[in-house]
DNA sequence: CATCACGGTATCCTTTTTGACACTATGGGC
DNA sequence: GCCCATAGTGTCAAAAAGGATACCGTGATG
């Protein structure tokens, strides 16, 4: 199913790469990660990760929106109520995310934290 | 499930982002990803991946050595001899690299390769 | 009428990342 | 002596990412 490109030849790696460009954003992997346990708001989302600023949640959150990996939802109510959920493609990176935390986990324990 | 670090609070997510920190240089991934194939020299990874600078290359496997996640090898030989291997900490973010290799090539083909 | 909560925008600035391009050291071969 | 290959460095500039700060619109509430 190696389907990619296929013609380009030193560019194999680019399933891997591209994959990588949709979650590098600063906080991204963190939105996904705390969505993967539910629906929330924006400014739940803000609690969870008060050192990001609103400029850039909002960023992220419209990027990974435009990638399709979660779904936003506006209800038209007085004080806004905007709900943020994984769309089942941005669930299918559970894998990924949980490959990545369990390697932080174990390689990256403060301990062995730097080269090892 | 939700086991987190149990300690920190709210940077649970913390593990995940620094091991992303660890492979998002631009072409680190692919650097990763050749590499598990085996040991390859300086000018073997430039033909592998023509589209990046030398200047960039040495930079990010200069940086993936810093976390121990590749070995340099430096032969004192007159036509310089350089050869990259992955560490076993290297290797070891091998089913990293693969969900996100899977999970692009099931994600990305290029047909629903936008927002689904 | 002023205030509040929510979910943003807009603008500006700084830092980081990436890229272009040129230059270097070494020792062997011609 | 000059050129070659390998594996770099150095400098500069462009571009992208991230951050600080301030402002906006809406109804309900007091």
């Amino acid at each position: 199913m190696p389907r990619v490109s296929s013609k380009i030849p030193g560019v194999q790696g680019c399933a891997v790469e591209r994959t990588l460009s949709l979650i590098e954003g600063k906080w991204k992997i963190v939105v996904l990660y705390k969505l993967l346990r539910g629906t929330l708001r924006f400014n739940e989302l803000r609690r969870l990760m008060p050192l990001v600023t609103q400029r850039m949640l909002t960023h992220q959150l419209r990027e990974l929106e435009a990638d399709g990996l979660i779904i936003r939802t506006v209800y038209a109510q007085v004080p806004p109520r905007v709900e943020y959920s994984l769309s089942a493609r941005g669930r299918s990176l559970e894998p990924v995310l949980m490959a990545m935390k369990e390697w932080g986990d174990t390689n990256l324990s403060s301990q062995e934290a730097q080269a090892a």
